[in-house]
DNA sequence: TATACTTTGTTTATCCACTAGACAAACCAT
DNA sequence: ATGGTTTGTCTAGTGGATAAACAAAGTATA
């Protein structure tokens, strides 16, 4: 207890210590190649400082030296980089119908990368196969100074504070502690995460995101979920479940939804409602299966007018939950992603249209509209990065 | 530029014992009487630190020591109390048809209190209005170490992150820079913020949400603003205009609002529309007048059949709002503040059941639904806060 | 009442991290 | 070759935290 609370509270030198030397590794990250004269102009700190901080970093194989730059009429620099090969992290994206699976470096650089389709496994069936899949990126791993550093899985479902699953529908799983079993295996930290936040969290790295600290992450797929990142920090809300917009209720009146509620957004805007309205409009399958996503782009690709409108339905239905988000959060980006990105080329201009419409001159200035670039890997390398900076961050503690 | 970087950046010991000191003062405002032996156990600081920082909180006045406390078994403890009286702040809450202005101590005791009813002012009456207010209350202000020590001011309506008011339509301003004028004849510092917010940090820090970091405050009068306070912290948006959700979509089939947008929440669950339903209902005013908010209550008062109906219907209306609340933000604890918060009589009940009613058994765990404690005051007491925040905190980081 | 034990708060010596500035090494320009 | 620059290291010094000693002021017990 009392631990805890000094851990928390007290700031002495060796706080000031680790802030600085995180301060110099996030330099170089961002920035690389540079020397440490420039990291020294850049932070504020002093020369001495950086130096004494870097020859640590150099030691802990978390950094290199590139040999020397250009010199600006001196002494020419030792320029530093980013040892991004120091360890490798591992993101899994367990899906409803698949398992994405990638081993990245430090830096979120894709390694390895495994898509592998699945349909009605069972739970046992599930972690044999994700302790099979994690063995093989394992295996193809490069030689390096700490190895797997974490393991980050992102779940269509909603996950609590301590990382246990607590309840993800389309999976049928309840109350799982997917972390601790993993965990057991590999004696490695593991993040499991919620799917929306992951990819908002994925997006916020490597996407469109970068310089901004207030992103939505809308993700599009069977249901609807919202990853927030608020402040510059994922908002996960007070027992790890916010975002859960599929349910917001836009149409008081309309149908009443699985979860008990009337006209929620999902019901109007996700993939499955795209698929109920198509078939509505009496679209058919082509081969007597079941109606597709793919089926669907393919239709509108050849032009099919009734396809079209649907899709412009659907649109419609978009704006209005994604009116709701500007009202609601002010954000300056809102990122769609997940399987109804692929829609990109026919939502696009009337979203960019439609979306802040009403919205306050303000409120729409800069407000910035994108669909995912990471394409499926938004959330696979959302949670790897969780990993990979939970190391660095731990690792940055230990000394 | 350069200097900003180094703010914002750099860790030094500088910032460390600036941190420990606010640390010690917040522990002394929290937990007062205390002695400094309680404050090093609490923090985790050395005694000898505790002890030089107490006294140079001492000596600028910020404590107090009010003599020798009961003994433990050795030396009695000299107890050390916030100096509540070292300055004084003063919160303005500008209504649409009032004014409200507080003089509060730094623990934000009210010390005077001033509320007027006002009717369509000119921009230039009101400022009058506001320097005579200002006036009045530096006048009965005791006399006292740093005097006033900030203004904070609430406006029903959208504010810049720079503290301009950009429109707030219930007062026809528009792109109004209150901030710069008042600061300039007062020389004080000057903290402009929207009311919806300005309630829900009044609500933090004195209400029921002293405990949570996520509170969500919803502000009912003529419209409906929300105020957000997500880890911890006052969540404003990208250009601070987050919030809005009065103009949140709950029925895209409804009527159109003055927004431009279909079924905004606030046409269905405002003062406007409790008293648009009333009337339509054939609820008459009592003497000709308008209908207004308060002959509503006293014909409640009075068991009217048809008035009940109304109420229980705007009821329900807001549960369809507070619902896609709960969704979006987990929240720890929805407050529900402003005019219609004088409907707790008949609409807690109806709320506490319905509000959460279909959200997951974890999401519903422990929320609470509170009404306003602070009545008419969340807004004011919280400006009044924030600009006394601001004072500790800058006093804090000049030395 | 005397003595031993506790608790409080100050003081002292020490440690740790950052800073400023000196300095050597490496480079450019004339 | 010489003087000026830039880079990176080293050294002395500073500010703040800590641990431990200590004095002051109390309680408990014989």
């Amino acid at each position: 207890m009392e631990q805890k609370m000094k851990m928390i509270q007290t700031f002495n030198q060796h706080v000031v210590k680790k802030r600085n030397k995180a301060l110099v590794l996030d330099s170089i990250k961002e920035s690389a190649p540079l020397s440490r004269a420039d990291i020294a102009s850049q932070t504020g700190l002093n020369k001495g400082t950086v130096s004494s901080l870097v020859n640590e970093l150099l030691e802990e194989h978390l950094i290199l030296e590139s040999g020397p730059g250009v010199s600006s009429g001196g002494r020419r620099p030792v320029m530093l980089l980013f040892n991004q090969s120091a360890g490798y992290s591992i993101g899994i994206d367990i899906g409803v119908n698949y398992i994405l699976a990638i081993l990245t470096d430090l830096q979120g650089t894709i390694c390895e990368e495994k898509l592998i389709k699945v349909k009605n496994l069972t739970f046992s069936q599930t972690t044999e196969l994700l302790f099979s899949i994690i063995d093989d990126l394992k295996s193809v791993m490069p030689p390096s100074p700490y190895g797997v550093v974490g393991i980050g899985i992102g779940v269509p479902g909603t996950v609590s504070m301590t990382g246990e699953v607590l309840m993800a529908p389309n999976l049928h799983w309840k109350d799982i502690d997917l972390k601790s079993l993993i965990e057991e295996k590999y004696k490695i930290p593991v993040k499991i995460k919620n799917e929306a936040n992951a990819g908002a969290y994925g997006e916020k790295k490597f996407g469109a995101g970068k310089e901004c600290s207030d992103i939505v992450y809308v993700s599009c797929g069977i249901g609807i979920g919202v990853g927030l990142i608020l402040n510059e920090k994922l908002y996960k809300g007070h027992n790890g479940l916010s975002g859960e917009l599929g349910h917001m209720t836009i149409n008081f009146e309309g149908p009443v939804c699985k979860c008990g509620n009337k006209g929620c957004w999902e019901l109007y805007a996700s993939e499955q409602a795209l698929i109920q309205l198509a078939l509505k409009k009496g679209i058919t399958p082509e081969n007597g299966n079941e109606l597709t996503l793919e089926q669907i782009v393919r239709l509108a690709e050849a032009g099919d007018e009734e396809v079209l409108q649907v899709i412009e339905e659907v649109g419609k239905n978009l704006v209005t939950g994604l009116n709701n988000i500007i009202n609601t959060f002010n954000p300056e980006q809102i990122i769609l992603g997940n399987r109804l990105a692929v829609l990109q080329k026919w939502l696009k201009e009337p979203l960019k249209k439609h979306v802040g419409e009403y919205a306050l001159a303000t409120h729409k200035k800069d407000l910035q509209l994108h669909f995912s670039k990471l394409e499926k890997r938004s959330a696979a390398l959302g949670v790897a990065a969780f990993a990979a900076e939970n190391f660095l961050s731990v690792n940055l503690e230990e000394n």
